[in-house]
DNA sequence: ACGTCACTAGAACGAACGCTCTATCCAGTA
DNA sequence: TACTGGATAGAGCGTTCGTTCTAGTGACGT
């Protein structure tokens, strides 16, 4: 019935686990909205994650992760300069913002911040997401010729600030803190070349 | 039976209410939960708050803000030069933090961030908030001396770097995001004195 | 042709949700 | 003393939640 090409149910799942709790959060997303969203029944949803909703939500976190990952390494890989790297990086969140009319924040915070402290399990996936952001960057920055600690210390400002401004972008409705954040992580940056 | 010197219900259920959104979120709080923790009834509850949860995450949200706004106006108080000034706020954010053992983030954010999109209300309650705390920080570097518009875009990095900064700790349980925000939002604050 | 098994389908369960409702309490006033 | 009304108290409403369970489907190997 399924043909290769087209998405396999878990596949579709996910992604819709994702783009739910990236919206309403872990406790706002329901597995009935899910299975909805997804196509898919709620017998197929238990078939393919049956440590049930804890599980859709830690591999969500997960796609969420990877998707900011790739943006982000995509965006590193064409800038050369890695100021100007960084300000590229606010544009597109800003863009991806306006364009979802300020609907998609970043998929792993709204996921995973309220629920991450009765939720070991969530924050574990989230936790792991930073690290990985933190990594990306940090590398960029390495391979800019900045120092390994300064770069580590400076990747941590990057990555929180890059997600506070998102945050703040989606609350205001807004892309000033974007493009502010832009601006300043640049001239930060710039100041350690 | 109420003394005037002890705390009122009112205030019981409202501060319940924003220390337990803090931390769980809009939706993963409930209504006799809140009761429970207040020492009140859910008939008090809906005495006072007939407009239920929302008329209550609203109120909760309000008094975020004000803690925030009442932590920040006072470091920046205490301290005359700016940039010295932010990172000491870093630094107490990062004391309360590791003092609740990485459980208290920011009450606007946490509560407010899954649930703006279905609530109107809420998000415009945190949107107040942000624009509040922006306000204070961009005085306090207008009266530094940064013009009035650089003073503006700056504020909404700081508020953004210090909101995402405090978000990062939280999931990753260490300061050391809070501690990269203070060293460079000083920074950067100081290239523009 | 038949059995196997991954997958689909959705009814039904107990628990928890936000909220409504009636009853009661008690300080203040007449 | 009797009345009033803000505040307290919590049982119970209908709904939705996450989860479990059984039944059914259909592609595939033999």
């Amino acid at each position: 019935m399924k043909a290769k090409h087209e998405v396999g149910t878990r596949e579709r799942i996910v992604q819709a686990t994702s783009r739910l709790m990236q919206r309403h959060g872990y406790e706002g997303t329901g597995l009935k909205e899910i299975s909805r969203e997804a196509q898919a029944t709620l017998g197929s949803v238990y078939h393919f994650f049956p440590g049930g909703k804890l599980e859709l939500a830690v591999e969500a976190i997960g796609e969420g992760d990877r998707e900011f990952a790739e943006l982000l390494r995509g965006v590193l890989a064409r800038v050369d300069d890695p100021a100007e790297a960084i300000a590229a990086c606010t544009r597109e969140l800003a863009d991806g913002m306006r364009a979802s009319d300020w609907q998609d924040g970043c998929p792993v915070t709204t996921a995973a911040l309220a629920s991450s402290r009765r939720l070991p399990e969530v924050r574990d996936a989230a936790e792991r997401a930073f690290a990985n952001w933190h990594g990306i960057v940090r590398g960029k920055l390495v391979a800019s010729g900045i120092d390994e600690e300064t770069a580590d210390e400076l990747a941590h400002t990057v990555v929180s600030t890059l997600e506070g401004a998102e945050m703040t972008a989606q609350i205001t409705r807004s892309t000033a803190p974007l493009d502010a954040a832009g601006t300043h992580l640049a001239r930060l940056i710039r100041s350690y070349l």
